[in-house]
DNA sequence: CGACCATTTGATATGGATCAAGCGATGTGG
DNA sequence: CCACATCGCTTGATCCATATCAAATGGTCG
């Protein structure tokens, strides 16, 4: 229990700049509203119980959000890939605290903008109503994932990332740790590592490097993902 | 994994009648645009992957949402006492399935007629996504509770069921089985049982009856809540 | 090249599952 | 009203998956 969760040092809250308004992807009035900030790696976007005073869209790079228990232990709640948003909350406060996985651009949406917007267009509400909606999907999915073996469990990350993964290729590009990994599922970095390399003697993926995993045979992972 | 989550009988799907709309509630439009149903225990409300085309408030009785894996494996994704709402997904279906856990008074009320009402009124658009925010916000912490200890899980449990408890009271009235608790927190009957009786002997709790559990040292009960 | 960090691999310990039996309450038929 | 079956719960004995402890390996950066 105690191997776990270190929580990582954290490196300059945000590295760059401030760009005005990037207008890259129109197909939502939200990414009108926000501005792009650059996280190192590691860095804290947000810390739980901070007012939620913002929200958040990634558009390169990856974000974790989570939680430390009292004793040190770490519970990842999510990952957050390019396009996805997060640190969208019912409450006034943040849940979890949310840190860039690798360096990362992340747009930043002033919520009392978005909110205020909602009360007028009933499209935008629904809109927030429904990204909500899917945290809410895969936090339950999580929960389905935590009550499985260790096998079960690593092979439901792999089979997620891969469908996550740009274009859903069969090799994914990890851009977290074996201990990133570990404290999403609820287990080990060693249990985590096992896995891999008993999936990999079992030719149902590959291991180029230890953060690239080429799907071999996407039936026995499914298979195991029970 | 085999002594879990065998799927209860099914009773009548509901037992007795439709009353056409009780206004014992109106603190909220929802209230006036339903039917109570009533649903005997153990009886189904819906199904996983029915179309949710009803959204559903406990009145009585209690309710259980459940996902049965392809082995057998039962998980429970939450219970819901009077004055819940469930049913309100985001998706056009159903995540889980919904059973009465003992006979139960349910209002269900049509989706659609919600959806209408939330397009024109942003109040009611807003009350939607505060109470998926609050089920998000419930199935996270049920992430961090599947992550813990047995002691921790249980511990967890009564501390949730006893501040949702009627008046807050000291001692818990449970309407749900030890397998129930067990498909809840992702261990078997034999720990529950195990483990109440721990805590009975360092004298936290007291069970004057299976189903009634009386805490003594709450405190207790936190502390090992990590 | 050397230091550091992430990952893998090995040996052992342990919490909770599994298998098995007993117990108490509730209900049913004789 | 009692005998007996049933069901939910408890308790005991043993096993096993994963944690823990420990060390080796490999990759990256100064």
């Amino acid at each position: 229990m105690l191997h776990q969760a270190q929580i990582p040092a954290r490196k300059s809250a945000f590295a760059l700049s401030i760009n005005p308004t990037p207008k890259q992807n129109l197909d939502s009035p939200l990414e009108m509203m926000g501005s792009q900030m650059r996280f190192g790696r590691n860095a804290e976007i947000y810390g739980e119980a901070e007012p939620a005073e913002y929200l958040y869209k990634v558009i390169s790079g990856a974000v974790r959000t989570y939680k430390v228990l009292a004793d040190g232990r770490r519970q990842i709640g999510g990952f957050y890939l390019p396009g996805d948003i997060f640190g969208l909350e019912a409450g006034a406060e943040h849940a979890f605290s949310a840190e860039a996985v690798s360096d990362s651009n992340v747009l930043v949406i002033k919520r009392s903008a978005v909110m205020d917007l909602a009360a007028r267009d009933s499209g935008v509400a629904q809109q927030l109503w429904t990204v909500t909606g899917h945290e809410l999907q895969r936090a339950q999915e999580h929960v389905l994932l935590l009550i499985k073996s260790a096998q079960e469990r690593v092979a439901g990350f792999l089979v997620e990332m891969a469908k996550r993964a740009p274009g859903a290729a069969s090799t994914i590009q990890l851009a977290m740790s074996r201990q990133d990994i570990a404290d999403y599922l609820g287990l080990t970095i060693e249990t985590i590592s096992r896995t891999l390399t008993q999936f990999e003697k079992s030719a149902a993926i590959a291991l180029p490097t230890s953060r690239q995993i080429e799907i071999r045979n996407r039936a026995a992972l499914a298979r195991l993902n029970s």
